[in-house]
DNA sequence: GCTATTATATACATGCATGTATGTATGTGT
DNA sequence: ACACATACATACATGCATGTATATAATAGC
């Protein structure tokens, strides 16, 4: 009716009954979380491919039922999930840039956040999911890379912030945050991999070493 | 008969009839290879999941009953090419650790094999499908483990006559290899996900500002 | 050249995940 | 309390990839 055109189903029953029981829709808003939350857990675990919509309705408490009630396809829930992830993430960075003090107090907090995302498991799991879907759908990949880059702008602006003017410069800040970034990931992935392999205080002096290394370029 | 274990296709059939034409067993040869590059792609192209048996084959010029005749499963020739692929990495790598020259010429020659790993987009892909793959089928980890161990050994090696005793080091070898490794698959990934967010000369720049640093330290 | 064997194709059966349609129960407005 | 909408479950239909069994084409030995 109103929306031929095929649209996530972002509560479009707003608009049929806007002022519907606030019960309810606390209710359906609970059993979306979760069903983002079980998604989330259920495509770092097994990848988006591999995950089963029953597997995620189940790991929400629901059935398949449920799911179809919230979310269109499993594509549907994969960039829903995107979106509220990336947006958390952007939060916590921005975070990190505004309640900064001294120069020398976003550095090592900055330094902290690299080191931090080395050992969240999920997020490195699932950020490889979203990456290797946008290059491997060319189609998808725009609304991919839109979200990721706000989040690389915002990792830029910081790293930016911290390393002053950056006078001779030949590498871009965007640059450089994918690089930490990319290491971080890297190295947290050979760890799940081949657990043992590298050791925790040696990923902090990679990073660390790295990190200082492009502060001070 | 000789093995009721549940073995891979790897030419059993040359015990039962040893003597037989080789012509044919050249025939048998050359399309197994080309299924295994078709594979390469495909698995590059798509991932393991997404893959599917029918497209390998075609696009080795076959169908599917080629694929099962010199394989068991989508995870057989996975494996196999697993093996193929880094027997043949392997190979280079010591080629360039036994035909070394200097010091200073085995350091440049690693800088550029590190160089060379960020423009690789095929072993970029296939190496994060093995990881992921690793890290989500336990009962496969010790498989590709070893694979990738032995890879990882030998990069150490390198590493260890490039920079020499490593008096106050505190990152192992492997450990560097692997960052830097890392770093180089994260790179490509980026520039595949976001073409030109990074350039050619930002890789560069980076991957020779760490390589540095590791050598130094 | 004829038979046996191997290499590949074709056709069929099965399973499984998706999506849809319907059912049921619980909440909501009047 | 009644009519109705919403949340979710259950059951069914479909499609598609896998695997297997059978058929055909190519090759080797005699």
């Amino acid at each position: 009716m109103e929306h031929p055109v095929k649209t996530a189903k972002t509560r479009v029953i707003f608009r049929i009954s806007p002022a519907r029981g606030s019960r309810q829709q606390a209710r359906t808003e609970a059993t979306r979380k979760k069903l983002l939350t079980a998604a989330e857990r259920i495509f770092a675990r097994t990848g988006y491919e591999a995950a089963r919509l029953e597997d995620i309705a189940a790991a929400a408490g629901y059935t398949r039922g449920a799911f179809y009630a919230n979310f269109d396809s499993k594509e549907d829930i994969f960039f829903a999930l995107l979106e509220a992830w990336i947006n958390e993430k952007i939060l916590s960075l921005t975070s990190l840039l505004t309640q900064l003090g001294s120069r020398e107090a976003r550095v090592s907090a900055l330094r902290q956040h690299y080191l931090e995302m080395a050992y969240d498991r999920r997020m490195v799991l699932l950020s490889l999911e979203y990456k290797l879907f946008a290059v491997r759908h060319p189609e998808a990949h725009a609304r991919i890379r839109a979200r990721q880059e706000r989040l690389k702008e915002c990792g830029a602006d910081i790293l930016k912030l911290v390393s002053g003017p950056r006078s001779h410069v030949r590498i871009s800040n965007r640059a450089a945050a994918t690089a930490l970034g990319g290491l971080s990931h890297s190295l947290l992935l050979e760890r799940l991999v081949h657990p043992g392999s590298v050791t925790d205080k040696e990923i902090r002096i990679l990073l660390g070493l790295f990190f200082d290394a492009l502060i001070a370029a």
